[in-house]
DNA sequence: AGCCAGGACAAGT
DNA sequence: ACTTGTCATGGC
């Protein structure tokens, strides 16, 4: 089957202005997606899952004044931007309100004025899913390289880019579950996921059969929605919280891991403030990656 | 070199 | 119902 590269005729940039809460630098790069990259250019790129398959995004920001951005969407059509992007950066939820109601918890309050502008996401369920089961017991810039592996190996070419260490490099979609699903563990040694790969397995199997609908989960009350992902093996309580936060559009979704647990036991052993009722994940988001760079600063400061 | 990572599972109390 | 050892791999 060819693979037509050669790309359309249209190449529009669409700049939208005045966005409030969003800064890529910390929504691409916080732990909840994982095949953002910089190019040579110092734009942000990705092959994103969408509901009209996978595609490719390429955007640079700008902050202005008052706190909001202007981003530019690379070839893109402002249809695209609302059917599409719009939904991905959750631009219809009010943040700014969201981040208000936060302000009267004291490390709420710190961690969103200093990473202002992260959103959480709503990313594709498979590809979410697939993502959280390869995310256990590792770290991140390994769970980047073994999904990238994952999409050259099993995905298909989508896009050439130029990287920021001034390289070629071409971008491929996620493998769907159909595809994954007529596959054995073994086949999987490539991606070097070690003992993830029956997980891997298994979910897309569960996936691509309908025995799990994930698509539906959207739909569920938290509890009944979990305990659906809890029946796929290597997906615990952890797992399908992400999978239901950033797959699933459920804002009050809350995955407790490593960073989170600390964060839990030195700052709220009573639980996360009631000012978070509905949204947890997204207070969990904030907390997480401000606690998660505590560390940083303070190996520098030791120096 | 050794500890740890956006955990889950199985076996043991 | 809680605790503990194990699981592949490699980043730092």
């Amino acid at each position: 089957m060819g693979r037509n590269f050669t790309s359309k005729t249209c190449n529009c940039n669409l700049t939208v202005k005045n966005i409030h809460c969003l800064n890529p630098d910390y929504t691409l790069d916080c732990g909840q997606s994982f095949r953002w990259e910089k190019t040579s250019e110092g734009h942000w790129c990705a092959v994103v899952s969408t509901k009209d398959g996978p595609k490719y995004c390429e955007l640079s920001f700008s902050q202005n004044k008052d706190g909001t951005s202007d981003i530019t969407f690379y070839d893109c059509d402002e249809k695209t931007f609302r059917e599409i992007w719009v939904p991905y950066f959750d631009l219809d939820r009010d943040y700014d309100a969201i981040l208000r109601s936060y302000q009267k918890d004291k490390y709420l309050k710190a961690a969103t004025k200093e990473y202002y502008g992260i959103r959480v996401t709503n990313q594709d369920p498979w590809e979410t899913l697939c993502s959280f089961i390869i995310s256990q017991n590792n770290n991140i810039p390994r769970i980047k390289g073994i999904i990238e592996r994952l999409c050259e190996n099993f995905g298909e070419p989508v896009k050439t880019i130029t990287t920021k260490e001034g390289t070629k490099k071409t971008l491929c979609s996620f493998p769907s579950a159909e595809k994954l699903a007529k596959l054995e563990p073994e086949d999987l040694a490539p991606i070097r996921a070690g003992f993830r790969n029956k997980y891997i397995i298994d979910a897309a199997r569960k996936t691509a059969s309908g025995e799990i609908d994930l698509e539906r989960l959207k739909e569920l009350p938290l509890e009944e929605a979990e305990a659906e992902l809890l029946k796929i093996k290597g997906v615990g309580p952890k797992v399908a919280q992400c999978v239901l936060l950033y797959g699933c559009r459920q804002a009050d979704a809350f995955p407790q891991d490593i960073w989170v647990k600390r964060i839990l036991s030195e700052l709220y052993p009573q639980g996360l403030p009631p000012c978070t009722a509905g949204t947890r994940g997204i207070a969990q988001q904030y907390l997480f990656h401000w606690r998660r760079h505590l560390d940083d600063t303070e190996k520098g400061s030791k120096k």
